[in-house]
DNA sequence: CGTGATATTGAATTGCATCAAGCTAAGTGG
DNA sequence: CCACTTAGCTTGATGCAATTCAATATCACG
């Protein structure tokens, strides 16, 4: 265990998670989780800290029980482009490689489940429901992947922004439902720009000129309000 | 089947099948390969023809035998991303809704085989060894979109085109070997800004550029030849 | 209340896009 | 076999969105 991780007693039973109906493991039927309990340490991370490192041996996978993780790339003059955000019931670091191809790190204070990495190729074998799930999650997956490719290959910034906002902000595609809820966003505007290949200037600036045309109010910085969702989405185009 | 795309009698047989190696279908045992061979469907599709549509609903999935297929997604305003191409032994439109999320389209004349779409978590759940295979081909597909997220939200145009020039022309990592040998690109400039989130302008000029310094050269527009492979391998950074 | 980190705002710069010609190569039909 | 057409490619001139550099402003926390 590297400085600073903490590992909690493992008590706490997998059948009894509240993370788990959204997680991989949910796939897992009732007879399988006291072995899964066993196989699996809880552990937790402050915000900033690295869970796991670009080209360290990848010898665990992790499944977010609580908080938030950003997965991302650098590169050698620090450049750095965010692969995504992982939230409870996303699981990262499965890596096909025998290194970890990102780095992860949290955003804020999380909860984790670690397994080792043989463990997933083990478990697949073992239940067949979960095999189909991780299938159907792959594919989802990819799905997110290419979206992003869209947004970072052919949208502007303003589009990059909104769409973000709606992402993580709107509930899903249900127009209005999510206007005026207020939106929490714990990452810096500097890991906003890194996840949409922009700068944190122009995160800033594109915050303000949207809050200057009443689509969206920002109260503090990692607190916004989506005020148009109507308008958003059309802005942030398809 | 719609105007255009041509069926083959299916008298080859998956055994004798030249992607097989390749393809998902490699992992399949020897005794599952006729009730493979019965299930699929070899189709040919043109240049430039449309494989399957965005949005139209999801009904097969395909297997590359021959040829280079395009996946593109477009946004209603005309701008495109191409989201990657896929060579013999690839499979695409798997989609896990029931709806298309790109389009594809054959860049080469193009052989398939055609599936209907649940036929994969069938053959999965019958053979574990597919299964195996499938998870690892996602891990990798999930570990080329992060590599292609990086180049569009990062990289500089240079980069780009210099990254896709070795991704497709040098063999995997071991410096050397490649140059000098010709690369043949049957896509065209606007296929490969689409695909870099660039103009063909933009890729014209830089392909210029890099042939004025001796890097490369451009001997008609579709056949480059790769010459001071290790400075373009440091120009595409890392 | 002070200090360092984060965010905003402004001004100047630039890399790539856009617009606009020409150029080249591959058909096509007389 | 050669003008004519057309699609794709190259090259140049110009514009602009986003970056870079720089100067505050604000927030979070001891």
């Amino acid at each position: 265990m590297t400085a600073g991780e903490r590992s909690t007693d493992n008590g706490i039973e997998c059948a009894g998670c509240p993370a788990r109906a959204q997680s991989f493991c949910g796939a897992i039927p009732g007879r399988g989780l006291e072995a899964l309990s066993r196989s699996r340490q809880l552990i937790q991370f402050y915000r900033r800290q690295t869970i796991v490192c670009q080209g360290a041996p990848a010898v665990s996978f992790f499944n977010v029980v609580s908080g938030i993780v950003k997965l991302y790339r650098s590169l050698s003059d620090g450049r750095t482009q965010i692969i995504g955000f992982c939230f409870p019931g996303d699981f990262f670091a499965t890596s096909e490689t025998d290194k970890y191809s990102t780095t992860a790190e949290a955003v804020t204070f999380v909860e984790t489940c670690r397994f080792p990495r043989s463990r997933l190729k083990r478990l697949a074998h073992q239940f067949p429901e979960l095999q189909t799930s991780l299938m159907e999650r792959s594919f989802r997956h990819a799905a997110i992947l290419e979206d992003q490719l869209v947004l970072l290959g052919r949208m502007t910034a303003r589009e990059r922004i909104v769409r973000f906002l709606l992402r993580y902000g709107a509930g899903p595609e249900d127009t209005k439902a999510s206007a005026g809820r207020h939106i929490h966003l714990p990452m810096t505007r500097t890991d906003i720009a890194d996840f949409l290949g922009l700068t944190s200037e122009t995160v800033s600036r594109v915050l303000t000129s949207l809050a200057r045309e009443n689509l969206i109010t920002v109260s503090v910085s990692h607190s916004v309000r989506l005020i148009n969702v109507e308008l958003l989405r059309r802005i942030s185009c398809k």
